[in-house]
DNA sequence: AGAGTCATCTATCAGTGATAGATTTGTCAA
DNA sequence: TTGACAAATCTATCACTGATAGATGACTCT
């Protein structure tokens, strides 16, 4: 029937991936859930880890799917909404961040420097840039890791009434806009407004 | 001869850990190295998870060990220190982050009340102090994991000459850094220094 | 000596990723 | 139409994994 092919091959075992979780992704049933036998999944891949990493790869397709920043974003909206779009696109598969985690993802250096010049060309320092996305990134990564362990680590039952549950999106925003204020305020010590007193 | 129990079990799981790293861990290669077999294992935990948790737990003893702040100690210092005494562990094992990340670690709580009531204590507004905390400790664990995904995906040759060997060490303390600037930043804000001019 | 618990053993299971090599299927040229 | 070749899938099997059942040894206390 419908031919089978790399492309669908990843497809499919993305689907099988939110369904089952990453530790019952097997190849087996993967095989079974496209109508073939074991075997023939390494025709389209040498090893599972390979497979693995073209997965890891699509699942992010939506966030580098994103649009790159216009030269008169404002840089902070953008690193806000750079790093959302990353969260989101982690936390739309199941396991999706131990999945990217997993994988040592080839990221794409041309839309990475894109980003980088923007935020130069924004007026801030160029280190500054670099590490405050890796950080953004690494703290990204961290959150969505902890909050997909504890759902799936969830026994259904009510958490207890004292301890309030901790809002992720809450606790991810605040971790984001403590990074950036600290961007902030290294990017205004180095590029001080205009004083009033002063110039002209 | 040397009697096994459960202690013995998970500190030679650990020194295994190092020698073949996570993945080549299984309960055979365990139990080989305790001159027994391996359904033995099974006397001492009910499942492989359970061993890997009780690893886990042990692995970040040196963390867990550390002095608790003192009071007059200066809090921005404190949080620089503590942050690097949970990487300085992670890093100590071999595969450290993806075995704390992968096991749900059941955290000392009484020991966190401690740390945040010396922030608190110090004048840092209790919510910022929680975020911060979160966020550094997720920061953390993000970036050993990829400092050592990479360390693990090494195939000995020497890397390109153009684009440099990024430095985790300067990386992980620029983050750091920019996470403390801006709890630095919202603590003045809320508790701003006396002025020289107004006071008294 | 006997009872009873702790600790370990043997034997076995179902499931896993992977390989070797035969076999089908589809395409294009003679 | 046939024959050749490559692409895609198959069968059979491997070594290894985590886990369970149940027998057996070792130790202690009465």
């Amino acid at each position: 029937m419908t031919k089978v092919n790399r492309e669908i091959v990843v497809s499919e075992a993305l689907d099988l991936l939110d369904e089952v979780g990453l530790d019952m992704v097997s190849t087996r049933r993967l095989a079974k859930r496209l109508g073939v036998e074991q075997p023939s999944l390494y025709w389209y891949f040498r090893t599972k880890k390979d497979l693995l990493a073209a997965m890891a790869e699509a699942a992010m397709a939506p966030h580098a799917a994103a649009p790159l920043p216009m030269p008169d974003d404002d840089w902070r909206d953008w690193f806000l909404d750079n790093m959302r779009s990353f969260r989101r696109t982690l936390l739309m598969r199941r396991d999706g961040a131990r999945l990217h985690a997993g994988s040592t993802p080839a990221n794409d250096l041309d839309r990475i420097r894109r980003k980088m010049d923007f935020l130069v060309t924004s007026g801030v320092p160029e280190r500054d840039a670099q590490m405050a996305m890796l950080a953004a990134g690494r703290f990204t990564v961290g959150s969505v890791l902890e909050e997909q362990a504890d759902a799936g680590s969830g026994d259904g039952s009510d958490p207890p009434a004292d301890m309030p549950v901790i809002d992720y999106d809450s606790a991810f925003e605040a971790g984001l806009t403590l990074i950036l204020d600290g961007l902030v305020h290294r990017t205004a010590m180095r590029n001080p407004p205009p004083r009033r007193q002063t110039s002209v």
